[in-house]
DNA sequence: AGCGGTACATGGCAACACCTGGTACCGAAA
DNA sequence: TTTCGGTACCAGGTGTTGCCATGTACCGCT
């Protein structure tokens, strides 16, 4: 597949807003979870700076948990404004891929400026 | 509706492809043509780059067209590449769309990696 | 001459995904 | 002990993009 960069802006965040609705996680499974999610070039560099946002934004509760695998792990966990954030991303997202299959089809009257 | 800017990333370019797919368009008509589709809050401002965007790739053929009603407009049609850069567009969208989709639906099991 | 609608262009801004490189913890092998 | 690879996180800089404000210019009407 082609460059997605473009069409991924404000698409990731929702992604891992939708990710920890599902299930609490940190960064590096995200990022599996991403690429398992059909997302194969997202790398973790673009992944932790989301997680950062998120945490600035208040849309997530992080916790440092012990790992057995490796360096201690920060844990994010949506809250409730998180939640809030993820249904109104939905909604935006609904909003322009409806428009995007409407134009699309383009079955949009041309009749309407000519006569 | 919130602000979809991030969200049109990548996406408004498409639109106008599509838009001069359906037929030959300029800038003042196309803006008109993208608020009409639900996108009201496009401004010229954006649409005008994306077509010198379009014209220095080479997908679009460019014409000076006088007018009746104000000054010369620059009617744009798109080329064959622009046609195979509309259907690569496409491609990525539903890439996307679909991903998204089975995001949101969130039926992926967890099992898969706890065991 | 002045006004408003049509039509295009530019310059600066903010947000985002991406890339590179770096830090650090840990267990196993050498 | 040292080295290696896997886990886990972070920071800096880059390029693309949409947005806003502003400016220019053509034209018909008053």
């Amino acid at each position: 597949m082609d460059d997605l960069t473009e069409m991924l802006k404000g698409v990731l965040e929702g992604c891992v807003l939708q990710i920890l609705h599902h299930r609490e996680s940190y960064g590096y499974e995200i990022v599996k979870a991403l690429n398992q999610a059909g997302f194969e070039s997202v790398a973790d560099g673009t992944v932790y700076p989301i997680l950062i946002r998120l945490e600035k934004k208040h849309l997530v509760d992080v916790a440092r948990v012990r790992s057995e695998m490796g360096p201690p792990r920060k844990v994010y966990t949506l809250n409730n404004a998180g939640v809030h954030a993820l249904t109104g991303f939905w909604e935006r997202w609904e909003f322009v891929a409806s428009r995007l299959e409407s134009i699309k089809n383009d079955k949009h009257n041309k009749e309407d400026r000519d006569g």
